[in-house]
DNA sequence: AATTCTTGCTTCATCGATTGAGCAAGCTTG
DNA sequence: CAAGCTTGCTCAATCGATGAAGCAAGAATT
């Protein structure tokens, strides 16, 4: 870095004047398009050799104020505490890349407040596309950025105003139900009904899960009870403590469990632990998400993987041909091979 | 949204027409500091009913052209898939929107290239400071920046030419690998040289742990065999092959290992399952860095968890501070009491 | 030799928000 | 009632990059 420390930063005009030249020809130069504006090879290797040597970078401000379009993309996303989450904002980072487009992504905690702020936000720096990934309130994100103009997508949980790519909830939740009372009847020599643990029994997701066990048990002429089906909420902790309370509940607790994401999964650990149950083999469980760590819980726990690759692949395929009706795209989960227990 | 479908976005100059106003008058409204311009109330409130009315999103493009500061920061973080960086990214974000930033975040893979590519953009973006977060080259992206009058920070590894928050490996291997061979002590009857895998050893923090590992040996007089120091890079299959290496290797393998990353912890535990050594208590883990469900694995595996508000705080106070000079600020990870075996 | 074409630039308006300067009308003050 | 102050606005330049339109000089064509 051969020049001194300067207060402004470089600008064309700056090249221009270094180079004898108009800014306008050192902005053809650099934005690549100098062949059609006729600026000969001469000129154009001089202003991009200045340009090197100033360390000169575009304002994007006024490129983007100028332009039309923006090339930004924009993901809410609710957090970053897991493999799905963190998967999905990485795969979206790259293809967004891979399709020149500018990825900005923002977590708003599953905060309703902050999803549309950060949605405003979002607008305001122009994004031409906004993502919004399991969001509480789809619509809501859809109608800001309707009245906008910008288009807008939903992930992982769909909202009916625009167009959603989700899992195949009950599929996955009907092929994982199967696998646990599999090796619940061969471990523990009969199928007994499973428990339902984790979720928000008013999010999509989690009403086509519960559809989807319900489902596998009807398959099998298993009964479910009403009382072990317990939508307590995603956090460790509230797992935790829906166990607790359906254990002091009278009957017995199943021994069989349907989990309904690794987060949750964490707190049925934890009270499995706690309550001395870890060792033995009388648990059989299954989660509705993957976690390299949960195999090696060595509990044989059955995992649904959802297939992030696919559903962005569907994200980007619906952002270039232009849809903007609200259909519901739904991706069949991957479902790894069957644990060795 | 009561208003016709727009091609263009509303403009202060629409607002300015609907309210009989001057453009001006309506930023001055908008951004806030209408009183200081002497904006009637009545004006004012009028012009606020009617940008609600109207949806209107400021263009920060145009309003960050000509302003002088973008109240941007930047950051840019190897990876998503592990709990660590989740928690920077999280954590950063709220501390920047707590002090009015706007938090902008990009991950770049450990790929040199991409770094740079990325440090770029932020640059075009007009960041006023950019966090290289777990660089390859963290000096190349200050230099970058400093050519732009940006500043720069770096955090998790450390650099020559900005200021660096890391955590303090030293200390934090130190007291893990102390604490391994304590449980080794007392599980198996004597205390014995461990094994060290994971992490990269031209990078400072593998650098700065394996010193620590080392001391540790030291402090109780046990001697660590070279051949023990793997350094075979993050990823989990490098550590799984290592391990396969290392078992041929004539000498017996280590009862005792320190882990330098959960990431490298997947690989260990599935060699470990794999050679079959899961379930009996004769190995004893360390892990440098936290996973919750790496508690949940029931070996007595021991965490040292990094400091992530301690370390982001430190972050912001350099930025406030203004300070620029290179200094690498050291923040004592957590460790948590000690598992049950 | 006059006309047209091509090459290689420059000029200037523009994107939307911001802000210093300015101005008109009403209100005070001596 | 003239001079000055206050109130409540508007005007116009500006930020940096872009690209349509234009223009001068040389080459090619008639």
């Amino acid at each position: 870095m051969n020049q001194v420390k300067q207060a402004k930063r470089t600008t064309i005009y700056d090249l221009a004047e270094l180079a004898g030249t108009s800014a306008s020809a050192v902005s053809a130069v650099l934005n690549g398009n100098w062949k059609k504006r006729r600026i000969s090879v001469q000129l154009a290797e001089k202003i991009m050799r200045i340009a090197e040597e100033q360390g000169y970078a575009l304002n994007m401000q006024a490129s983007l104020l100028r332009r039309e379009k923006s090339h930004i993309i924009g993901m809410i996303v609710p957090k970053y505490d897991n493999r799905y989450f963190g998967s999905i904002v990485e795969t979206f980072e790259d293809m967004a890349r891979a399709r020149g487009l500018f990825p900005i992504i923002t977590c708003t905690r599953r905060d309703p407040q902050l999803e549309v702020e950060a949605a405003r936000t979002m607008l305001s720096y122009q994004v031409e596309c906004l993502i919004a990934t399991g969001a509480t309130d789809p619509d809501r994100i859809t109608e800001m950025c309707a009245a906008a103009g910008v288009r807008s997508l939903n992930l992982d949980l769909p909202g009916a105003l625009a167009p959603s790519v989700i899992s195949d909830n009950f599929a996955g939740a009907r092929e994982l139900t199967r696998r646990i009372l599999k090796n619940s009847e061969q471990r523990l020599g009969k199928m007994e009904p499973l428990l339902f643990i984790g979720g928000r029994g008013s999010d999509h997701n989690t009403a086509e899960r519960i559809r989807g066990f319900r489902k596998a048990h009807a398959d099998l002429d298993v009964a479910v009870h009403e009382e072990n089906i317990l939508a307590c909420g995603y956090a460790p902790e509230k797992a935790e403590k829906a166990l607790d309370e359906r254990a002091l509940g009278g009957n017995a607790l199943p021994k069989g469990m349907f989990v309904n994401s690794t987060i949750s999964l964490e707190g049925v650990m934890r009270w499995i632990r706690r309550s001395g149950h870890l060792d033995d083999r009388s648990l059989v469980l299954g989660c509705f998400d993957w976690d390299p760590f949960v195999t090696l819980l060595g509990n044989g726990i059955e995992m649904v993987r959802q297939d992030v690759p696919g559903m962005l692949t569907k994200v980007f395929e619906l952002i270039e041909s232009g849809a903007n009706k609200p259909v519901v795209i739904q991706v069949p989960p991957l479902i790894p091979e069957a644990q060795e227990a």
